[in-house]
DNA sequence: TCTACCTATATTGTCAACAATTTTATTGTT
DNA sequence: AACAATAAAATTGTTGACAATATAGGTAGA
């Protein structure tokens, strides 16, 4: 009788497009790699039709190149790409940093302690260390870019470019390198939030970015 | 015998994608309208598939929500996210303007001047003053983000945010407001970019940007 | 008149088949 | 063996039909 309130129904495309989106994050689709439709369709039991406007989903998101009647292939980033993707991400970080310090609330602030303190235990062993290499500072900038109240600011670093992130990271199998060092500037950064000094919260976390991309930029090998 | 070198055959989806996409920023589908598969269809004369990976594509760039079950309709941008689009172009083009007086040649800072001197002509008459109003201001924006050297993002802003700009105009019938006051800071912009002076770069195309942002709460009615 | 329910219509979601193109394999020639 | 031309296979592009869902309209009852 009930319309069956909050399951809301999915269509084959969606969950396909979610699920290449996921394959393709973790490298099981590996970057480069083409995207065969006949396969898919296979594995994943729908037809070709919801599968190709997942692809083109997909290619919306910047997650595949589409090649007229040769078909998708996996994005495959290189160096310069990946530069381009960090700049942007300062840039859009500091935004979203100043955003949030501006319109912070004190529980938000007690948010923002709470993950600190959280990645502290985790760092205290060799395990946290790794875990926190791994997801938990993307942790903290995802709840910033929620916190700054923008919601199309969100939907661009969290919905698209993380993802790419995450993807160049499992293409290098490559981790952040300085964990200590940016669980310090976190706390700079939540420091800068509480006081509510936009500008200074901006500085911080541009900083705190160019200073990840540097470590990038100097861990590379001469790239074409 | 050669295979049309340069003559790239395109997709009846490709195609599609960019008809309609024109047809929405320039207001002939309105914010808010129902994107009705059977009709464009027919209107385009091609099948639903195509036309489904277009509206795909579409919703990628954000120009369309889709519904599952329900259809696609044209976004519709209530003050609130014209604002969230303008503080994130904020961040970006000061990006922009920064890298570009980073890496500017000599030539790069010619054509800047060119253009400058091409709406000082056009901003003489009344009519190249409407002109500059509607679009001179884009192509400024426009050639700096290409002088950038940042390709992702110059899609992100060429591709994606000045449709949303475009669309947002035209659903409230707005021009910019401000176009001489407009064209001085662009010469500013231009001093700073010409004598590689990246953060005066960035910080005046921030300033000009913030303006226009201004200029549009200013003349808000109040809205839910 | 309003509401609830049912019916009819239209629209979206999905599929399988066909056409067009590209990629791979094969053959023949030098 | 290497290369070009050709044939075969696989993949993409497109279409029309059918199923599932939502929307619109109409009828009965209060």
């Amino acid at each position: 009788m009930n319309p069956q309130i909050g399951l809301k129904t999915s269509t084959l495309a969606d969950t396909a497009f979610n699920q290449i989106r996921t394959a393709i994050v973790k490298g099981e689709l590996p970057p480069g790699s083409k995207v065969n439709e006949p396969q898919l369709s296979k594995q994943y039991g729908i037809s070709r039709g919801p599968l190709r406007e997942a692809i083109r989903r997909l290619e919306g998101c910047k997650l595949v190149e589409i090649t007229a009647n040769v078909g998708a292939k996996v994005i495959s980033l290189n160096n310069k790409q990946a530069i381009e993707i960090y700049e942007i991400r300062e840039s859009l970080e500091g935004l979203a940093c100043r955003l949030a310090a501006q319109k912070a609330a004190p529980e938000d602030c007690r948010s923002l302690r709470d993950l600190l303190a959280k990645h502290e235990q985790q760092i205290q062993s060799e395990n946290g260390r790794l875990y926190y290499q791994k997801e938990g500072d993307l942790d903290f900038h995802y709840l910033i870019v929620q916190l700054s109240g923008n919601s199309r600011l969100f939907n661009l670093l969290c919905d698209e470019l993380y993802h790419l992130l995450r993807l160049y990271r499992v293409q290098t199998s490559s981790s952040p390198s300085r964990p200590v060092q940016a669980f310090k500037e976190h706390h700079q950064i939540v420091d800068a939030i509480e006081s509510h000094d936009g500008e200074l919260a901006e500085l911080l976390m541009r900083r705190h970015i160019s200073s990840a991309k540097a470590a990038l930029i100097r861990q590379l090998e001469p790239d074409k």
